[in-house]
RNA sequence: GCGAGAGUCCCAUAGUCUGGUCAAUUGGGCAGGACUUAAGAUCCUGUGGCUUAGUGCCUACGAAGGUUCGAAUCCUUCCUCUCGCACCA
C-alpha cells in the first residue's frame, strides 16, 4: 500500500465532497477550534502539525458521534514578523504573505485535517478587517477606546510601542533578547479594565487548564486595600494602601518618578536634582530597573498625614509604578522592605508602629518586620491587634472623608496602537478643529495602500493620499491616524467570524453566531494565556454589551497541547539542528503515522521528544493494520473478537473523548494484537472506525476496500454491544500468557530435550487456557489434561500442584 | 519571593481521582529464540535482586514519617525539577 498516494486520493474526495462543510442545522452543533495559526515563511513547523492533529482526532471524533461539528481554519496574516520578514526579502508583505498562507493552506491539506475550507478566512482581507475597523468604532462610541499620552513599552527592534501583555520579563515577547524601553507617548487604548471584575470572576468557571486560570487570575491581580489622601501642597493626593494599620509609621512619600504630575511637586530649589535623577531614570530600560537598587530624589514638598498630622517629605523614585495604584506611596520603611531598603539608603526615620513584643527600638532593625503584633506609637490605635487595626483605620478615615477601602487591579488597559505598516489602519481621522473624528461606517474599509516605502519610521507616512484627507465632519483637510493595530485585535474575534465568514453586510449574522457559539472546545498552547485568551474574553464580553452576541465566554472549554521537542529534548531550533521537518516525516513515512506517532508519544498535554525510532515504531504498526485487514478471514466473528472489539469501542471512546489519545492508542494496539483473523464484516468495520480519528487516510481506504461507498470520517461511531463483552476472554488470555511463560522459563530452567508438554488444569478453568495459542507460541506439542481426568498422563504425579490460574506442568 | 504543575522499573509513558486484582501498562532500546542460504522484515520470549521444574522471598513507584489488616495510589513534612508572574505598595 503507497500511504502517499492513498493520503492524496482521500484528501481530493474529501475535499471534492465537501464532507466537513456544514450548515446551521437541528442537528447539536459542537465547535471544534485550534488556534489560527501566524503563517511565517518557514512554513508548518512540528508542534504546528502536533496542535492540528489534536483537534483534528477530536473534531473527527465528534463528528462520527452524530454532532454536527464545525471545525474551521483560518490565518492570522497581519503583523510584524510579515512584515520584516518581507522587507528583508524586499518583497512586499501582501504577496510574501499570501505566500506563506498558501503553502500553510497546502501543508495543513497534506495532513488530513478534517476542515470545513469554504469558512477559511484570513485576517488581511480587507473582507476581514474592515470589520476590525467597525468593532474599533463601535468601541469609540461606547468609550471603550481612548487615546492618551502614557508612559509606554517601546521595542526598539520592533520599531513600535507593545501591550503590557506582550512584555515578558522586561523583554520584548518577540525578541527576548531586548529590553523594552519605557516612553512618554501618545498612544490608542481599549478599556479592558472596564471589564477587570467579569474577567476575574468568570475565570472560575471555566473548564480551562488551573495554570492558565491562575496566570490569568495574577494578570488582571485584584487586591483589596484602602485609599488614602495625603494633602500635599494644598492638594489632595490619593494613595493605595494594602496596609493602612501602618499609616503612624509613615515617614516619608514616594511618586513614581514616571508620573505626569511630578513637576507640580518639584520645588524650585530640589529642580535641579530632580531633573538629574529622571535623566538617570530615563536611560535604563525596565528590565534593568527591576534588579537596580532603589534610588530618589527629595521633590522639595511635604505631605499631611490625615490621621497623625505629621508633616512628611516626598520623594520622587524609581521603584514606584506610575500606572499602579495612583503612583504614588506611603512608605512605611519599618514594616515594608522596600521601604526599608530606600530609607537605610536616605537616612530617613524608620519609626515601629506594629510589634510582636511592644518593642519600639528601630535603631538595630535588620529588616522590615512584616509579621502581626500589636500597635505601638499609633494615636488611638495604640494597643489594637496591626490585623484589626486594619479595618478601624479604614473606618476612621472613611469617618474624616479622608479615604476608603478599595480595590486595585494590575490589569491594565489594552494599548492597541502600533506604529508599523502590516496591520490594520485605525479608522480615525485628526482635524485641527474636530479632534480625533471616527471614519464614518460607510467609508470602511479604510484599506492599507501597497504604494508605501519601507524604513524609517512608519511606512504609511510615506503615502500622502492616505494621510492627507477631509475631516468627515468639518471637510477641511486632516490628516489620517497611521498607527495600525496590534495584532491581537484581529485574533480576537476571528471565532466569531467562522460562524459566517463570508457575509458582506455584518460582521457576522447574530443568528448564526447564536448557534455556533461558543467554542466548545479551543485547543492552543499556554503561551497565550495572558493575551490573546484575555483579549478575546474581553470582546466577547464587549461586543456582548453592546449588542451582538448573547454568550459571555467565547470558549468555555480550553485545552492546551504540550510542546514538541527535538531529540535531545530542547526546543528545535535551526541552531541546535534538531529540527524535524514534517513535511519530510510525511513523505518518509505517511501522514497517518505522523498523526499516530504525535499523539502516541504522551497524554497531550505534556511535553514529548521527538524520535525517528519512535516514528518507525508507529510506520510499523500503521503496517500491522494492514496487514491485519487484508489477511482476515471475513465471516462470523469469534466471540473472542467481538468481545475484543466491543470492549475497544466503549474504551476508545472514552479516551478520545477526554483527549487521552495516548491511552487510546495503546488500546488500539491491545485490541489489534488479540485479533483472530475470524471477524464479520460489521466488526471489522467497527475496527475502522475506531481508528479512523488518528489515521483517517488509512481508514478510509480500508473502509472502501470493504465496498464501502460511504466515507468512514463521517459514519457514526460504532456502537458498544455491551451483551458481547465477556471478561472471560481476558481471563482466558491473563491465564494463557502466564501459562507459556511458566513453560518456557522451566524450559530454559533444564537442559532436558522437550517434546511433550502435559498442562493439568483445574476443572472449572479448563476453558480458560487458548491451547492452541499455547501450543503455537511454546512450539511444541502441548496436552492437556483436567485434574480429576482419571485417565491422564502424569507419571510424576504433576497435577496434584494444579492451582486456580495455574496449571501444573510436566514435560517429557 | 508569589502562583501552578510534576517526580514510576535502561529511556519515554500508563496507573494515582474511586487504596487491595501492581514487580506495575504501552512504545523504544537491549538480549535470547523461531523463520531465512544470509541480512532485513515479521513472530515469540525475557529485561529490579536472589532463588526455583513454572516457586518462593527480598527490595522497589523522589525522601522521611503517618493513616490502614493493606499504599505507587490517602494525609503531613521535606527535597528536586519544569513553567508562569515578579519592586503591584
Amino acid at each position: 500500500m503507497d500511504m502517499n498516494k492513498i493520503s492524496k486520493k482521500w484528501q481530493e474526495k474529501w475535499e471534492k465532497a465537501k464532507i466537513f462543510e456544514v450548515k446551521e442545522d437541528s442537528k447539536n452543533k459542537y465547535y471544534v477550534l485550534e488556534m489560527f495559526p501566524y503563517p511565517s515563511g518557514s512554513g508548518l513547523h512540528i508542534g504546528h502539525t502536533f496542535v492540528y492533529t489534536v483537534g483534528d482526532i477530536f473534531a473527527r471524533f465528534k463528528r462520527m458521534q452524530g454532532l454536527n461539528v464545525l471545525h474551521p481554519m483560518g490565518y492570522d496574516s497581519l503583523g510584524l514578523p510579515a512584515e520584516n520578514a518581507a522587507i528583508q526579502v524586499n518583497e512586499h508583505p501582501k504577496d510574501y504573505t499570501e505566500k506563506s498562507t498558501k503553502n500553510f493552506i497546502k501543508q495543513q491539506k497534506e495532513l488530513g485535517l478534517s476542515y470545513d475550507w469554504s469558512r477559511m478566512l484570513k485576517t488581511c482581507d480587507p473582507t476581514y478587517y474592515r470589520w476590525n475597523q467597525f468593532i474599533f468604532l463601535k468601541f469609540f462610541e461606547k468609550g471603550l477606546v481612548y487615546r492618551k499620552k502614557a508612559p509606554v513599552n517601546w521595542c526598539s527592534e520592533c520599531k513600535t510601542v507593545l501591550a503590557n501583555e506582550q512584555v515578558h520579563s522586561g523583554k520584548c515577547w518577540r525578541h527576548e533578547k531586548v529590553d523594552v524601553e519605557i516612553k512618554q507617548l501618545e498612544q490608542w487604548f481599549i478599556k479592558t479594565t472596564e471589564y477587570s471584575d467579569e474577567l476575574l470572576d468568570m475565570t472560575d468557571d471555566l473548564d480551562w487548564p488551573h495554570r492558565i486560570k491562575s496566570m490569568q487570575k495574577h494578570w488582571i491581580g485584584k487586591s483589596y486595600g484602602t485609599e488614602i489622601i495625603f494633602d500635599i501642597n494644598g492638594e489632595k493626593w490619593p494613595i493605595f494602601t494594602t496596609r493602612p494599620d501602618t499609616i503612624f509609621g509613615v515617614t516619608f512619600m514616594v511618586v513614581s518618578a514616571q508620573h505626569s504630575k511630578l513637576d507640580s511637586l518639584v520645588t524650585p530649589e530640589q529642580k535641579l536634582e530632580v531633573d538629574k535623577f529622571l535623566k538617570k531614570v530615563k536611560s535604563v530600560s525596565e528590565k534593568e530597573l527591576e534588579s537596580l537598587e532603589k534610588e530618589g530624589v527629595f521633590t522639595g514638598s511635604y505631605a499631611i498625614n490625615p490621621l497623625s498630622n505629621e508633616k512628611i517629605p516626598v520623594y520622587a523614585g524609581n521603584f514606584v509604578l506610575a500606572e499602579y495604584g495612583s503612583g504614588m506611596v506611603m512608605a512605611v520603611p519599618a514594616h515594608d522592605p522596600r521601604d526599608f531598603e530606600f530609607a537605610k539608603k536616605y537616612k530617613i526615620p524608620i519609626k515601629i508602629v506594629v510589634s510582636p513584643n511592644n518593642s519600639k527600638e528601630s535603631s538595630n532593625l535588620k529588616e522590615a518586620y512584616r509579621g502581626h503584633g500589636k500597635l505601638v506609637d499609633s494615636g488611638d490605635f495604640t494597643g489594637m491587634d496591626n490585623q484589626d487595626a486594619v479595618d478601624a483605620v479604614a473606618k476612621q478615615l472613611e469617618k474624616i472623608k479622608l479615604g476608603k477601602k478599595t480595590t486595585q487591579y494590575k490589569f491594565r488597559d489594552w494599548l492597541v496602537s502600533r506604529q508599523r505598516y502590516w496591520g490594520t489602519p485605525i479608522p480615525i481621522i485628526h482635524c485641527d478643529s474636530c479632534g480625533e473624528v471616527p471614519v464614518l461606517e460607510k467609508d470602511l474599509p479604510i484599506e492599507l495602500p501597497q504604494d508605501v516605502v519601507f524604513g524609517e519610521g512608519n511606512p504609511l507616512l510615506t503615502n500622502e493620499k492616505f494621510v492627507n484627507v477631509k475631516c468627515p465632519k468639518c471637510k477641511k483637510d486632516a490628516k489620517r491616524e497611521t498607527d495600525t493595530m496590534d495584532t491581537f485585535f484581529d485574533s480576537s474575534w476571528y471565532f466569531l467570524r467562522f460562524c459566517d465568514p463570508n457575509n458582506s453586510k455584518e460582521m457576522f449574522n447574530p443568528k448564526k453566531a447564536d448557534y455556533w457559539m461558543p467554542v466548545d472546545q479551543y485547543i492552543g498552547g499556554a503561551e497565550h494565556a495572558c493575551m490573546h485568551l484575555i483579549y478575546a474574553r474581553f470582546f466577547t464580553k464587549a461586543l456582548r454589551d453592546l449588542g451582538y452576541v448573547k454568550i459571555d465566554e467565547p470558549f468555555p472549554k480550553l485545552f492546551n497541547q504540550g510542546m514538541v521537542l527535538g531529540e535531545d529534548g530542547e526546543k528545535m531550533s535551526k541552531s541546535k539542528g534538531n529540527v524535524v521537518d514534517p513535511r519530510d516525516i510525511c513523505k518518509k513515512y505517511s501522514a497517518d503515522a505522523l498523526r499516530f506517532f504525535l499523539v502516541s508519544l504522551a497524554s497531550p498535554d505534556k511535553d514529548r521528544n521527538w524520535s525517528e525510532k519512535g516514528i518507525e515504531g508507529s510506520h510499523r504498526f500503521i503496517n500491522k493494520i494492514i496487514e491485519y485487514v487484508e489477511t482476515a478471514k471475513i465471516g462470523k466473528s469469534s466471540e473472542r473478537n467481538q468481545h475484543k472489539i466491543n470492549k475497544a469501542i466503549q474504551q476508545v471512546a472514552e479516551d478520545y473523548g477526554n483527549f487521552k489519545y495516548h491511552t487510546a492508542t495503546m488500546k488500539i494496539r491491545g485490541l489489534l494484537d488479540g485479533l483472530e483473523p475470524d471477524i464479520s464484516k460489521e466488526d471489522l468495520e467497527s475496527f475502522i472506525k475506531i481508528i479512523a480519528p488518528i489515521v483517517p487516510h488509512l481508514a478510509e481506504e480500508l473502509w472502501s476496500n470493504l465496498k464501502n461507498k460511504s466515507f468512514v470520517s463521517v459514519e457514526s461511531w460504532p456502537n458498544c454491544d455491551k451483551k458481547k463483552i465477556n471478561e472471560q476472554f481476558d481471563k482466558e488470555e491473563e491465564f494463557t500468557d502466564k501459562t507459556v511463560s511458566d513453560i518456557l522459563n522451566i524450559l530454559n530452567l533444564i537442559d532436558k530435550q522437550i517434546k511433550k508438554v502435559y498442562l493439568y488444569v483445574l476443572p472449572n478453568d479448563a476453558d480458560s487456557y487458548n491451547l492452541e495459542d499455547i501450543k503455537k507460541r511454546v512450539e511444541k506439542e502441548v496436552i492437556l489434561y483436567k485434574v480429576n481426568d482419571k485417565e491422564k498422563y502424569d507419571p510424576d504425579n504433576k497435577s496434584k500442584k494444579a492451582k486456580p490460574g495455574k496449571p501444573a506442568i510436566y514435560l517429557e
